[in-house]
DNA sequence: CCATTTTACGGGAACGTTCCCATGAATTGA
DNA sequence: TCAATTCATGGGAACGTTCCCGTAAAATGG
């Protein structure tokens, strides 16, 4: 039933030579005769030889893949990422190994087992919702294997991290409503467990402050991302005394999530309340108004990240220095805020 | 630099035991005493033990790893896919080694190398919109590697395959647009060298026999699913002396960038012209108006094909049968062809 | 023409497991 | 109590590579 793989030892005998030069052909060491050469290339072909990788990795340690580890495949965002890191990944020769947390923890510290199993070579995190313990990735410090976290970075460990400038982004957001005239601008934030939630809030607060505007604590909801949730507290908060007139959601299917509720209620978009999300998602150009938005260079943070956890792997550990690596964020203008 | 990892060895010489015993051990095998177990549990857990499946996977000559290969990671299709098998194989044990061709006839080749190299148990496909030689994947059968072929089959190649039903999909969405009093139907189709492509146009011309309606050859337009190309046929169809009054598109995207130049011209929908999709994508239900289409199960189709899959994967290779899943439809009408 | 270097190749260990077979100790049965 | 069986463990091959080391033959040099 089960077929024998063709091996560099099948190829050896059938030329009546040794495996080591075989290996040797295949490798494209140089010393090895030009017609042995030929030879065993031919044959490899002829018999459909493939490399045995399993073998490979085993005998040098390193499997030439890399792990990442995302929270989520809803959104668009995550798949971009991957998308980009694959890219570079491939490029260098390495495969890519991706699990998805499902946003639960404990789902993820068994990835990252698989991870560590399977030795990768790396790992590309972005961490969920719930994580709170970092003990499951220290494992990687402890081990040596490299880590780049991404987005939803983690502070606890003393690691590369690609980011994009949350607080800058979220400030001109915020910005471009108080400019706009807008005096009540909620903000329907994520968990404060979460860095990028913290770094956008702070760039809400501070456009705040130099616009010397008051920050209405009743305004500024912290939630965990779980959409369904969304409803809830933009009912809420129109049903305020005192309701928002603008509202800035810490990403854009929250933004997405909201505009929907808006639009049930009636409200003129955006004279009565304008809203800004976070991420240009695939959607937030299709909907109408279109929706004003902080983009960020998905692709490219996959392609940084991936680019600077090769780097570590082919470099010294002792040399390579935990750098943060900040894109740039760019506003999106659309109908959602400014009648055009 | 580099760290040595800790191995059964270790371990056995640390309790004074063998290596057998050791393995034994933490494999959960019966002949072992309780008090040895307990202590090589003890000692694998303070020593950060992570079997290593490098090893494990050479030894048993599999990788415990299916391979996917999708032709591109742009729309959202394809990650929900992804995520549906991943769901599966994770339950099973098995990790997920992914690739994306990149639409590309070579990268699909070598991403099937790839596959092979790391002697993955099995290999979820979809091919690309180039690919119209196959040998590239014979090789897994020669090689009796289980295949499961999804969405965009290949039938040159005896293998499972999962379906949507488009036939029956493309016959609906085209029903419903003639019921609605449409008489010029235009079809922006997909490539005929992919299957579903063919069904998908079959559906469209089966709807208008049944309804005694001519199929006119000048609305009928294959493409290659390039999305920049759609804006220049579908103002070749606005611009034809008899404009179509509906259009149904082989997939959202597609139906998306049409509907966007529609809504440049000014016509009116869906009164002047109706659009209809494939696929129900994310942005279908966001966009103004929403684009009716033809949903399919999208996750369920990665959870039948791995699943399929992995049946196979522990099957006797001479008793499985090459069973095609076809999977429901369901028309989804939003205001894109119907005013609400 | 002989000593030395280079060239091309073979032999075998190592990578970390699993698994089969052997073996001594413990247990059983009459 | 002694042979037969069971039990817990050890030893070593195998998985398919790479790579180091050794070695004949060929090439080189004076």
């Amino acid at each position: 039933m089960k077929r024998h793989q063709v091996t560099i030892i099948d190829i050896a005998q059938k030329l009546s030579i040794s495996k080591s030069t075989v290996s040797r052909a295949l490798t494209g060491h140089p010393s090895v005769r030009a017609d042995t050469r030929q030879a065993v290339m031919e044959l490899a072909q002829q018999m459909d030889y493939q490399r045995n990788m399993l073998a490979i990795n085993l005998s040098s340690s390193q499997s030439k893949t890399i792990g990442i580890i995302v929270p989520e495949f809803v959104t668009s965002f995550f798949p971009i990422v991957i998308m980009g890191a694959q890219e570079i990944a491939a490029q260098a020769g390495y495969s890519v190994l991706i699990s998805q947390s499902n946003e639960t923890y404990e789902t993820e510290v068994a990835n990252a087992k698989v991870m560590l199993a399977n030795r990768v070579d790396g790992v590309l995190i972005s961490i969920t919702r719930e994580t709170k313990n970092f003990d499951h990735f220290a494992i990687f410090k402890r081990k040596g294997i490299p880590m780049v976290f991404f987005n939803r970075v983690c502070h606890e460990i003393e690691a590369p991290k690609v980011v994009v400038d949350d607080y800058e982004g979220a400030f001109k957001a915020t910005e471009h409503l108080i400019l706009s005239g807008k005096q009540r601008i909620a903000h329907l934030a994520g968990p404060p467990s979460l860095y990028i939630s913290r770094k956008r809030l702070e760039g809400y607060k501070d456009a705040h402050r130099k616009h010397k505007r008051p920050l209405i604590d009743e305004l500024i909801i912290s939630y965990d991302l779980n959409l369904e949730k969304v409803k809830i507290y933009v009912k809420y908060l129109l049903d305020l005394p005192e309701p928002p007139d603008a509202l800035f959601a810490v990403n854009d299917p929250t933004a997405l999530e909201a505009l929907k509720v808006i639009k049930e209620r009636g409200l003129v978009i955006p004279e009565q309340i304008a809203v800004v999300g976070f991420s240009n998602d695939y959607g937030s150009a299709l909907i109408e108004p279109g929706l004003t938005t902080v983009a960020q260079p998905t692709r490219e943070i996959g392609q940084v990240s991936a680019q600077l956890l090769l780097d570590q792997i082919d470099t010294d550990s002792s040399v390579w220095k935990p750098i943060t690596r900040v894109l740039k964020t760019e506003l999106i203008i659309r109908g959602s805020s400014q009648r055009s």
